[in-house]
DNA sequence: CGCCGCAACCGGCATAATGCCGGATGCATG
DNA sequence: CATGCATCCGGCATTATGCCGGTTGCGGCG
């Protein structure tokens, strides 16, 4: 097999495509802090023309690799108690509760993982009745089999 | 000081405007999930004119409520495993096991929290391997009774 | 009690961004 | 050297945005 060497018009440098390039990592770069940047100027950034730049990204989010744009939530009013939810659901791959999670402006991260549990959220809420209720709505989601609750008392380790 | 109440031509309901509203949660709950939604569809979603929904994402953004937009991405930087051990101790507080926590570099997060668990702890390894590695030295730390291991296989929800 | 200011709302117009094309270019392949 | 493919660009009709003036309901004040 031979090199395969793509010089384009000395600006961009080589890449196969397959999957995400320099150019993509520039474009989720700038995305993943400006969300609702326009195409035109995420455009000039890269140094690519808007349409390129528009079909580079929904390429991206066909892909999976942009699953969607959020906006960054800050604190409603000074959150103070954070707590971990461990879910388990009935049925696994579960959209409708991850879009309900990411409707409450308490939930600060979801991971997917393996084992028996299926969700960690991590949350922080403003008062413990407000986590009380917060649990209480989750726990009554679709498909939620089961709800750990625990409250961090104190944080240990925080790194990076 | 008086109480300001706003009704909104037969829409709204009552509502101080001082900080969020009902109108504004609802907006803040659409752009978390759609943070690229045109104005104009989310003012067709709450029932305002553009303009006026305009001005109040602004407000939200003035006020550091919305912090940001941010794409959500996929798999960014491949090649880390993110995990939770959830850990149960024989006696609380533990300082020991803390302090070995902290000697491991790949310990990013601990929170010592209630309930059944004791410590929740974020790692993040190179692979798998690692993680079995880390895993059994955790385990058989003194003083730690129980521990499970949730891997995360997929980040769903990360604000801020 | 009428007037003013204020906050929240609406609609409209010029400007800017988007969606959707067709077409050019470079490269591997038969 | 013709074909297919991936990538790129530019242009035009459509849509959204920024910015403005205008309306409405209500408390404050003379």
């Amino acid at each position: 097999m031979f090199i395969i060497t793509v010089i384009l018009s000395a600006a961009a440098m080589s890449g196969n495509m397959q999957d995400t390039d320099e150019i993509d990592r520039a474009i989720l770069s700038i995305l993943s802090r400006e969300g609702r940047v326009p195409m035109k100027s995420l455009a000039g950034r890269i140094g690519l023309s808007r349409s390129t730049t528009t079909e580079r990204v929904s390429r991206l989010e066909r892909k999976g690799i942009i699953r969607g744009y959020r906006a960054d939530i800050g604190q409603l009013d000074e959150g103070q108690i954070h707590a971990f939810l461990l879910l388990t659901l009935k049925r696994t791959p579960s959209i409708g509760v991850l879009d309900r999670l990411a409707g409450f402006s308490a939930v600060r991260k979801v991971s997917s993982v393996s084992g028996q549990l299926d969700l960690v959220v991590e949350v922080e809420v403003g008062s413990i009745n407000a986590l009380n209720e917060l649990r209480n709505e989750v726990a009554t989601l679709d498909n939620v089999e089961d709800l750990t609750t625990a409250i961090v008392l104190r944080r240990d380790i925080e790194r990076s």
